[in-house]
RNA sequence: GGAGGGAUGGCAGAGCGGUCGAAUGCGGCGGUCUUGAAAACCGUUGUCCCUUUACGGGGACCGUGGGUUCGAAUCCUACUCCCUCCGCCA
């Protein structure tokens, strides 16, 4: 196991030299995305850089040779003072030229870092969520000879949910459950695992639920959104925001081998978001808490097969609604709905029966190259050369948002939830909640 | 928390401050031999960056950062991680 330090080095997010020649492609897809991007200040902190770069190294370049004659000088026994305020006058000349260089350097550093990733050609180009597609729907809404209520009513008439001592314990933007309910997170769980490892060929993994800040910059969480994390006072680690950050940076400076591509990884995490900036949003209920709960899939997989892997992600991530029978509609998101490590993002929704709305439940996103090359993950082909893998993730699924779901959807009139048929087992064969 | 030991290439493991990017073994790759394989033998085998149309040239990297020195894998220093022992604790 190699230790790093506090701080991630040299990560790049889109290969410089692509970036280089491919100016106006870049300046396009990012500004599609929303994003302003300064072309002539690449151009210039870049040419800057490699004249520093290339002039302190021809610098280094001669005093290396001064420093190999003198050791032959002294071992002949020849003076070797002249030689020596040649190199001393060389290292002065080296050091100025690199604290301007780090300077530099880290400018760049920085400059790259908040690009977002570029999205791929099929994903549909629109400024705002009105130009996502809906790609497919699934499922017949439930019909109710009642308004159907909200799960936070459900639940806190029913004494399963609790907002208000949540708050008291913790604050807002919590909840405690009890009963059934808790049984039903907890059970979901159990089942979404059970269903990706035992039927979609995932690997069970339990990560740890805190993680520095090298794990964050790999997948793309640092340093633009710091503000969207819980951070340890005292230490350098964060409380995950999803399972997405430990699984990426189990294999960070890593050469993977091709023949045992594609890696799948399932495993469930709380996940912690400070939500800053949705404040007065989905304020009521479990939609957005500062805690919930989330079964993750990850792949690890070659750069052909990636947009394959992330069809069968998000069936994967379906076939949890499909057995749950929750109806729900695939979407694909446009340019400027993107994430911005994302190359491009299926969102699963699910129905909810009291706004009439969809909700999301899951995101699946393909991240191509973006993430491995901050987070250095590469794999090493049959005819030897390394290339960077390609990662993609989604959720399978928000266990906090598919109980809401579960309750919504099979409420019935006295405010009861009927167990779906796919849980029962885990219910002891019991049919209420 | 206290006391020690350690960190070198895919792995194992050397390395008087000066041709050390790094011996050696294993593994990997190519070849000879073989009907084939094994064994044996021969050769080969790190990453990143800058520059060059190319051949090539140059730089950085021996856990990380800083320092000493004309010159550092080798000396000093701080930090991180790992191992052993003691204490404490789910």
């Amino acid at each position: 196991m190699r230790n790093q330090g506090p701080c991630a080095i040299i990560f790049v997010m889109l290969d410089t030299h692509f970036v280089r020649s491919n100016l106006e492609l870049v300046k396009k897809k990012v500004e599609a995305k929303g994003i302003p991007f300064a072309d002539d200040r690449f151009v210039a902190i870049d040419q800057r850089r490699r004249r520093l770069l290339s002039d302190s190294e021809e610098l280094k370049s001669r005093k290396n040779k001064v420093a190999r004659e003198t050791g032959f000088l002294k071992k002949s026994g020849a003076p070797t003072r002249e030689m020596e305020l040649r190199s001393i006058e060389l290292s002065k000349q080296i050091g100025d030229l690199e604290k301007e260089l780090a300077a530099v350097e880290a400018e760049f550093q920085d400059f790259l870092l908040n690009i977002p990733n570029l999205f791929h050609d099929s994903v549909p180009v629109g400024g705002d969520p009105g130009a996502n597609e809906v790609l497919r729907e699934w499922g017949d809404k439930p019909v109710f000879a009642f308004p159907p209520r909200p799960h936070w009513e459900l639940g806190e008439d029913a004494g399963t949910l609790d907002f208000g001592r949540a708050a008291k314990v913790s604050g807002s933007r919590f909840a405690v459950y009890f009963d059934g309910l808790a049984r039903l997170e907890r059970v979901l769980v159990q089942f979404m695992l059970d269903v990706h490892t035992g039927e979609h060929g995932y690997r069970e993994v339990l990560p740890p639920f805190l993680v520095n800040d090298a794990s964050l910059v790999g997948t793309g969480n640092l340093p633009k959104f710091k503000d969207d994390l819980f951070k340890v006072e005292g230490y350098n680690l964060y409380l995950v925001p999803t399972a997405e950050v430990p699984l990426t940076n189990l294999h960070r400076d890593e050469t993977l081998d091709e023949a045992r591509l594609p890696l799948k990884y399932a495993a469930y995490t709380p996940c912690f978001r400070s939500e800053a900036g949705s404040h007065g949003k989905d304020i009521r209920g479990l939609v957005r808490q500062h805690q919930f709960n989330k079964v993750e899939l990850l792949k690890f997989t070659t750069p052909d097969r990636s947009y394959a892997e992330l069809e069968e992600l998000t069936a994967d991530a379906e076939a949890i609604l499909k057995k749950l029978a929750l109806p729900f509609r695939t979407t694909v998101l446009c340019s400027g709905d993107l994430s911005f490590s994302s190359a491009k993002t299926y969102d699963i929704e699910v129905w909810m029966p009291a706004r009439a709305d969809y909700l999301e439940i899951s995101s699946c996103s393909n991240f191509e190259s973006f993430q491995a090359r901050r987070a250095h993950i590469k794999f090493k082909g049959r005819d030897g050369r390394k290339e960077f893998v390609h990662t993609l993730n989604g959720s399978g699924l928000a266990v906090g948002r598919t109980v809401a779901a579960i309750m919504e959807n099979y409420q019935d009139a006295e405010g009861r939830v009927r167990v779906p048929e796919a849980l029962r087992p885990y219910f002891g064969g019991r049919d209420r909640l």
